[in-house]
RNA sequence: GGGCGAUUAGCUCAGUUGGUUAGAGCGCCGCUCUGAUAAGGCGGAGGUCCGUGGUUCGAAUCCACGAUCGCCCA
């Protein structure tokens, strides 16, 4: 025997035996060790997302943690080698956006100032800083990963393959830089792609001014366009304003031009259509400016003018909005920019130089009155686009941006993605639409530390791009000495030789989205077409020092791509997801995973988002301290991926109820198997049906959980351990206690057996209660998880049935006994069962459980005789008929032809056909379901009575054990009031049930006594 | 405007291929067991399964239309 087995406090304390085991983990280097014992075995290949180091994880990051740890765990525990890599996203805006707070500057500018070397320096301590945190958080919340082994996404390998990505599709001719209207942040000083901006978090409920303006006709005199505008800043830049063609226009008596359809009620004294206006010249306020100069002001057709809002006629800004510049390469409008990076006008905009764009309403406003340009001034409250790293509003900007062309490889990513399962499967159809309506991935960024893109103009015409640390050795000119690593400022001063005409170019100063950085992560971590295996390869340039991650040969890669598995937030969709098959597809034609696990957000546990602002976001910390890393992994395993998951401690604490059910059987498995001395070692001897049974429902738990952790569905795994623990508990244990007061070996083997199965399979989940109830009940040693997944047994399917039909004849028994008043402890002559046959050779089982003399299986005779019909064998039998059978039989109109036959009408129906139930016998407690009858004889004698009451003392003394804190174990003399002289009848079975050594009676007391014998 | 999803008890959610009286947990009320006891069990109240039509012998489930909410896109 390997250990003595010792009994379990009442309650776990989570976090603390997670401390234990995580010490013990640690100490015997049982990760280690699992994952020697699964080298050689088949591939489970998951390929993690880069978590972005720059703040603490938080409870939503748990989620997504857990899910990863959770499946990881179970391919390990069925032999699967796995590679355990962490990734951390380690550069781009998100990071500097935190470091530039953090050292208190506040715009581009200042931290030019500040210097971009230093800046870089910074940026990367902040990341080696959070990558720490991140990693300790992660493994007390069970995370198993190779943590000395985690990529950085800012490493000079991650950066090469990007640039070895870039080539490639500059090669294919993907590659231009494109004059665009994008969105961009003023504060932040860049620009951002669709896809970072996408998402209505994105948007705040901003207050703008609402300004309805005069643009005074030429050739028309005294009459003037009205324009609406809620961004009068873009008035300096208007070239042109657009009519919907088909649309009716008015003009009031004061010469005021507007759309018929938004003012339906105006006094007009003259109607056109739009495309009569069209062609007309006007003068646009602000034309005297320098930057207007030359520029020719007309009116324009636009079928997507609205109607529902404004005055039917659009102000245009081809430099100020998206829409605009597309109207103004269909007119050949002229394109005024009027501000620069930092959101601030140009010179050519006289006095507004200098100036923010908000700075500038006032004075424009004032302008416009002043000039009697100004009809109407007001505010409007709307959703507007914020920047989603430091919240400031958006401009548009007419902006040089370098661009992926997406038409040719769309088809492609379509095709990739048909093959991918996606799990909730309706996300694949989300992955469809994003890749059908993607546009040309806008790559370039105006900041300092990030991705360095490798794009070299020449003058000559030549766009230069470089593939390679290699290639760039080769080909500078200069500069290459300084060159600590792949990042700015360093490679800004690294110029080359112009592969056309040989001249010295100079790197553009963009760097890169970051998800090329987290796209490329399946070549660069797993050494594509690296000819030799690089030690420590991948802690090269900024992650030097941060990690000891090898660079893998090809061979290495031709063996771990593509993932099976790859698992994150549906946000993903069109960042990482999109990502990586974009690079994957454009690199080798292949899609990178084959299976997806995606999940929505995480709100707080009454429905609503965390902030810290309302003051219920929970730190993951926190959550870890005071629920445990078990029930936080509980809570994000029940809950439906695709709904959002709810989060907090009320929920927490219904979750330790339910693990306590569980807890409590090991307990008491424990207890018993400690006071036995019970060897698991020993065989079990003869197996009883409900021995039997217990095996088999084992097995079907072992069963439906390996079938949804293969589907990757942690709700069906979390739902059959309930399941069972509650047939585990709530059936077996409580009908074999007795078996276990015994020491029944049997019964102890047959439980350790269920037991130690059930921690296996739930050990994925709540991997550290497993472990610590494993180390009580198994092995000291040994981990639960380097032992083999149990093999699902044998289900006895007719066994399993039969205990089914006991229970519900019990159930149905109980209520018979609850609706005629007769409480448990009150002994009944006999039940008649009747309806089901499963439960026939478990007679003894449903008499103890209703404490009856006997159990009858057969007719009830009874008074009310109800007949219906079997509906799945009849429905498709008669057809329109049932209707007929169904309601003569409601009606009681049937003839009994005996054997369980029936007549209706023309209709003889089969017993198999029919559900027979029957109530309100005389003296009988009747009650029926589901064809099930069970009839209570409710009659009572004196000698039924006599037992009530042997059964209340009984009841009553072992109350009065508890209440004086005797050991289970302790035998007892009892001493009972004279009154009670005839329950020593039964003298025998209340020693029995009470441990009593001896019972006498003295006329003393009026209650009975007992004392430690 | 297009797409995806949701809508079931006071709350949070299950509900397999259509089938008998739609379930669970929590909460509430009552009862009960007690050698698992800081637990456990049973019962009750509480449902126009979002609405309207359709298919069907039979619809929470399938179809159509509509409503509301969420998400994605335009």
């Amino acid at each position: 025997m390997e250990q003595a087995f010792t009994p379990l406090p009442p309650v776990p304390d989570h976090p603390r035996l997670e401390e234990e085991i995580l010490q013990w983990w640690e100490d015997e280097q049982v990760f280690e060790q699992l994952r020697e014992q699964n080298r050689g075995g088949p591939k489970f290949r998951f390929m993690d997302g880069p978590i972005t180091a720059n703040a603490p994880a938080g409870v939503h990051h748990g989620l997504g943690r857990t899910l990863k740890d959770v499946f990881q765990r179970y391919k390990a525990l069925r032999g699967h080698d796995l590679r355990y890599q962490n990734g951390f996203d380690s550069q781009g805006l998100h990071v500097e956006v935190q470091v530039e707070k953090g050292l208190g500057l506040n715009s581009k500018r200042e931290i030019e100032e500040y210097g971009i070397a230093e800046f870089a320096r910074r940026c990367r301590e902040f990341v080696a800083h959070f990558a720490g945190v991140q990693t300790e958080q992660s493994k007390r919340l069970g995370m198993w990963m190779d943590w000395e082994n985690s990529y950085f996404t800012f490493s000079d390998t991650n950066i090469e393959y990007i640039w070895r990505f870039l080539k490639n599709v500059h090669d294919r001719g993907w590659l231009y830089m494109g004059h665009r209207s994008t969105q961009w942040c003023p504060r932040c000083g860049t620009s951002l792609s669709k896809h970072e901006q996408a998402g209505d978090e994105n948007y705040e409920e901003l207050e703008h001014p609402s300004l309805f303006v005069r643009f005074p006709l030429v050739e028309r005199r005294g009459e003037a366009l009205v324009v609406w505008t809620t961004t009068p800043w873009t008035l300096p830049a208007n070239v042109a304003a657009a009519v919907k063609p088909d649309a009716q226009y008015g003009r009031s008596e004061n010469g005021d031009w507007v759309s018929v359809d938004v003012f339906p009620d105006g006094d007009y004294v003259e109607r056109l259509r739009g495309e009569d206006l069209v062609g007309l010249h006007y003068r646009s306020p602000f034309e005297d400016l320098p930057a207007q100069q030359g520029v020719e002001h007309r009116v324009i057709p636009w079928d997507d003018v609205a109607l529902d809002e404004g005055t039917g006629i659009v102000h245009i800004a081809p430099g100020c909005g998206a829409e605009d510049f597309e109207l103004s390469r269909l007119h050949g409008l002229a394109v005024l920019t009027p501000i620069d990076e930092s959101g601030r006008f140009l010179p050519a905009y006289g006095e507004y130089e200098g100036r923010t764009t908000d700075a500038i309403a006032e004075p424009v406003m004032e302008w416009l009155h002043e000039h009697e340009l100004l009809v109407e001034s007001g505010t409007i409250r709307h959703r507007y686009p914020v920047c989603w790293r430091c919240r400031t509003p958006l401009v548009f900007r007419v902006v040089d941006d370098w661009f992926i062309s997406a038409a040719e490889i769309r088809q492609q990513m379509l095709a990739g993605n048909d093959e991918v399962a996606w799990q909730p499967p309706q996300y694949k159809k989300r992955m469809d639409d994003w890749l059908r309506n993607m546009s040309d991935w806008n790559i370039s960024r105006r900041r300092y530390f990030g991705l360095p893109l490798p794009f070299y103009p020449c003058d000559c015409g030549r766009l230069n791009v470089i593939g390679s640390r290699a290639e760039l050795d080769e080909r500078a000119v200069s500069g290459l000495e300084q060159l600590e690593e792949l990042h700015r400022p360093w490679i800004d001063a690294v110029s080359i030789r112009c592969e056309e005409c040989g001249a010295e170019v100079r790197r553009i100063e963009e760097v890169g989205d970051a998800w090329l950085d987290a796209g490329i992560v399946h070549f660069s971590t797993l050494g594509w077409e690296n000819p030799d295996w690089v030690p420590e390869g991948n802690a090269t340039g900024s992650a030097r020092g941060l990690t000891r991650a090898d660079l893998p040969d090809h061979a290495y890669w031709e063996e771990w791509f593509p993932a099976d598995w790859v698992s994150e937030n549906r946000a993903q969709i069109r960042l990482w997801f999109y990502s990586q098959c974009f690079m994957a597809i454009s690199l080798v034609g292949r899609q990178p995973y084959r299976s997806v696990l995606t999940y929505e957000n995480l709100l707080d546990e009454t429905g609503r988002e965390m902030h810290k602002s309302w003051g219920n976001a929970i730190e993951l910390n926190e959550a870890l301290d005071r629920m445990g890393a078990d029930v936080m992994r509980w809570l994000y395993c029940e809950q439906n991926p695709s709904q959002e998951l709810r989060f907090g401690y009320a929920l927490a604490d219904d979750v330790k109820r339910r693990l306590l059910t569980f807890w409590n059987s090991v307990s008491f498995f424990l207890t018993y198997a400690s006071i036995a001395g019970f060897d698991p070692s020993t065989p079990a001897g003869e197996l009883r049906p409900l021995d039997r049974w217990l095996a088999s429902r084992t097995s079907a738990f072992v069963s439906e959980a390996t079938e949804s952790y293969e589907r990757y569905w942690t709700p069906g795994v979390v739902d059959a351990f309930e399941r069972f623990v509650d047939d585990l508990s709530n059936w077996y244990i409580r009908r074999t206690r007795r078996r276990f007061w015994d020491g029944d070996e049997t019964a102890l083997r047959v439980l350790w057996d269920a037991l130690r199965t059930s921690l296996q399979v739930i050990a994925p989940v709540m991997p550290f209660l497993a472990e610590h109830l494993w180390r009580n009940l198994v092995s000291k040693e040994k981990s639960v998880f380097l032992d083999r997944w149990p093999v699902a047994g044998e289900i006895d399917e007719a066994l399993n049935a039969e205990v089914a039909a006991v229970r519900q004849v019990v159930e149905l028994g109980r209520q018979a006994r609850a609706a005629s008043g007769l409480k448990l402890r009150q002994p009944l002559r006999r039940v008649v069962v009747a309806g089901a046959e499963g439960a026939e050779s478990h007679a003894d089982e449903i008499a103890e459980e209703l404490r009856v003399k006997e159990v009858e299986f057969g007719e009830v005779e009874a008074s009310e005789l109800h007949v219906k019909p079997n509906l799945p064998l009849l429905g498709p039998k008669l057809g329109a008929g049932l209707r007929d059978v169904r309601d003569a039989l409601a009606r009681g109109e049937f003839d009994e032809l005996g054997g369980g036959r029936f007549r209706v009408g023309e209709h003889e129906l089969a017993p198999d056909e029919v559900l027979v139930e029957r109530t309100g016998k005389e003296g009988w407690a009747v009650v029926s379901a589901d064809g099930v009858t069970v009839a209570l004889d409710t009659a009572l004698d004196p000698e039924l009575q006599l037992e009530a009451l042997v059964l209340d003392l009984i009841h009553q003394i072992n109350a009065m054990r508890r209440e004086q804190g005797l050991e289970l174990t302790d035998r007892i003399r009892i001493t009972l009031p004279a009154t009670q002289s005839e329950l020593l009848q039964h003298e025998d079975w209340i020693k029995q049930e009470t441990l009593a050594v001896e019972i006498e009676t003295d006329g003393g007391s009026a209650e009975p006594r007992i004392a430690k014998a």
